[in-house]
RNA sequence: CGGGAUGUAGCUCAGCUUGGUAGAGUACUUGAUUUGGGAUCAAGGUGUCACAGGUUCGAAUCCUGCCAUCCCGACCA
């Protein structure tokens, strides 16, 4: 690519609306642009970001011998109605209707196509396994778009799902996936952590996740160091460090705790440890008023409580809703409650401890077990910082990740739901085992230049760079520089080789401040000593500058 | 969906309190001088002040409504 005669722009500031590094350097360095919110143009340098990760992953999908096809966006509503998803998505599914009235969807994810497709191969067990897969523009109502490319409403997914006669086929399937993904990942040289995680929305028997450590990511990922123990905050159990004392019961009393609303206000105002509380989360899980609680020092976990009662929707209570269950928002507390309540494992096993009075401006101390009365016990708390590994014991790690693939065993759901049957060697009618396997491109793209950028830019892997070379002319009135340039540019274009040409006629210290904004790996700068037949060689990752004839270029640019 | 902020030149923003012909930097055009780390000088073009109403002799500025964008929450494969 001549820049001089391409769409070629950067931009000197930062985007006023971007709120990610990545978002920030792409759109600053004309990768993508943004036309609405949670939608990106993919320009061309970011169009052949997005074709490098692609090529990488259609080899290993290749590679575990899936097949390639390509599904329509367009979808009418009633594949997602029979699979029950329809309600499952909700309002994050785009619909529409065609001239007819006829109710259609933007396709948010493929399985119910898939299973249809495969309805037409699959009559014995003979016909499989056998893995599809595509390249494709999902389209997602997301409640709010963020972080660039991280959380988007329309983006391409490579998906794939495996079609298999029983479980143990599944797991072979599973698996070939499972690998061609680490393969993927680490040929884009991405520092990444397979983390167990909630089937959603998905449902099915697993679920993992290949997540991208990145400081932004949405996701937390916890981690030991001394076995292989690794899982999405959201599924993990808690094991804690510290069991509290037996201690001897005293009588449970009433004391007076003016204007303290929040637990920390209570145990400052009262002077005791936050370990020693219990607080209150007031919800409305689907309509109905639940009330949890919980250690003082602990968060709720709604994945835990949305799996314990089958529910679907979670959210804070408003008064209303509470009206009748003799709670008293900031002084509630599990004595003499008229609802539903659950108790977390930790709250049995504490003693005289304090909570809400239900009665404001007042307080509990002294409380233990025997004086509360309650629904449920169960583990429904966030694992912190702490606690130990549920596998060996030792101390747990945390970190943050995006979420950039994930795997899911889904058993015979979605089979099920499209009835899709095979028959056995017994000639009895048996449903299909399914897998289904997702990466998403742009979420790729962002991760990897979160983890890889500096104060200056985008700093691409080789095998990911747009392009993997840029020639900078020095000066455009110098004959010798643009001769010299410019047999350079055709001959890495002779050799496959493929290079950027910076021929405008701008000052040099632009050109290097663009080459080092969009991130190609080596720079070759046609200057000064041009007419003694040398030029400069230096790779975006070092501060080395290294002097090369011109003869020899060519010989160093194909040892790389 | 709740709370908050913002919307003025391609981009980043000032002006709004106290109404009176639209501003800066950067980018762009032309010329000159420059030319190894975002040049200098001179001349020039650039706007439905998000949109729709209202108040007023007069509105970017005040009032009402509405749309969009962003942040925090809720939600989320």
């Amino acid at each position: 690519m001549k820049l001089k005669e391409s769409f070629f722009y950067t931009l000197r500031e930062d985007a006023r609306d971007e709120d990610s590094a990545s978002g920030n350097l792409l759109v600053k360095a004309g990768y993508i642009k943004k036309t609405s919110a949670g939608v990106y143009m993919m320009l061309p340098l970011g169009l052949r970001v997005q074709n490098k990760i692609e090529a990488i992953i259609r080899k290993y999908m290749n590679e575990a011998g899936a097949q390639e096809v390509k599904m329509p966006s367009l979808i009418a509503a009633e594949y997602y109605e029979n699979s029950g998803r329809m309600k499952g998505f909700g309002p994050s599914i785009f619909k529409l209707k065609d001239r007819t009235d006829k109710d259609m969807v933007l396709g948010p994810t493929h399985e119910e196509l898939f299973a249809y497709a495969a309805k037409s191969m699959i009559r014995s067990y003979k016909n499989m396994p056998f893995n599809l897969y595509q390249f494709q523009t999902k389209f997602r109502d997301e409640p709010r778009a963020r972080f660039g490319l991280v959380r988007v409403k329309e983006f391409v997914m490579k998906d794939a799902y495996s079609f298999d006669a029983d479980e143990k086929g599944l797991d072979v399937s599973y698996k070939k996936m499972f690998d061609a993904y680490k393969k993927s990942f680490d040929e884009m040289g991405i520092d990444y952590r397979i983390v167990k995680a909630d089937t959603g929305i998905m449902g099915g028997l697993l679920s993992e996740e290949f997540q991208a450590i990145a400081p932004l990511g949405e996701d937390t990922l916890i981690y030991c160091d001394d076995c292989d123990f690794s899982s999405n905050l959201e599924v993990a159990k808690v094991v804690r460090a510290k069991k509290h004392e037996n201690k001897e019961k005293l009588p449970l009393q009433e004391v007076e705790t003016p204007n303290c609303e929040s637990i920390e206000e209570v145990a400052k105002y009262l002077n005791i440890k936050l370990e020693d509380t219990v607080k209150a989360l007031i919800m409305n899980v689907d309509g109905e008023l639940v009330i949890f609680f919980i250690n003082g020092e602990r968060e709720l976990n709604e994945t835990k409580v949305q799996k314990l009662l089958n529910a679907t929707e979670i959210g804070f209570a408003n008064d209303e809703l509470i009206v009748s269950s003799n709670a008293v928002a900031g002084y509630c507390g599990p004595v003499g409650l008229n609802c539903k309540v659950v108790i977390d494992n930790e709250v049995l096993e504490m003693s005289n401890f304090c909570c809400g009075a239900n009665k404001k401006g007042y307080h509990l101390i002294n409380v233990n077990p025997e004086d509360i009365k309650y629904d449920l016990v169960a583990d429904i708390v966030n694992a912190k910082e702490g606690d130990l590994c549920p596998q060996c014991g030792k101390p747990l790690k945390f970190t943050k990740g995006i979420e950039i693939g994930n795997t899911f065993k889904l058993g015979t759901k979605y089979s099920k739901a499209m009835n899709l049957q095979y028959s056995d060697v017994d000639n009895k009618l048996q449903d299909v085992w399914m897998g289904s396997y997702g990466i998403g491109l742009g979420r790729t793209m962002a991760a990897i230049v979160e983890q890889s950028h500096d104060e200056k830019g985008i700093i691409w892997p080789d095998n990911i760079a747009p392009y993997k070379f840029i020639i900078l002319i020095m000066s455009t009135k110098d004959e010798t520089q643009c001769k010299i340039a410019n047999e350079l540019y055709d001959k890495l274009n002779a050799n496959n080789i493929e290079c950027i040409l910076d021929d405008r006629d701008e000052r040099p210290g632009v050109k290097f401040n663009d080459a080092e904004l969009i991130g190609i790996p080596y720079r070759i700068t046609v200057g000064k000593k041009a007419t003694e037949g040398i030029v400069e060689f230096k790779p975006r990752n070092s501060d080395t500058v290294e002097e090369v004839k011109i003869e020899d270029l060519l010989e160093k640019i194909q040892g790389i």
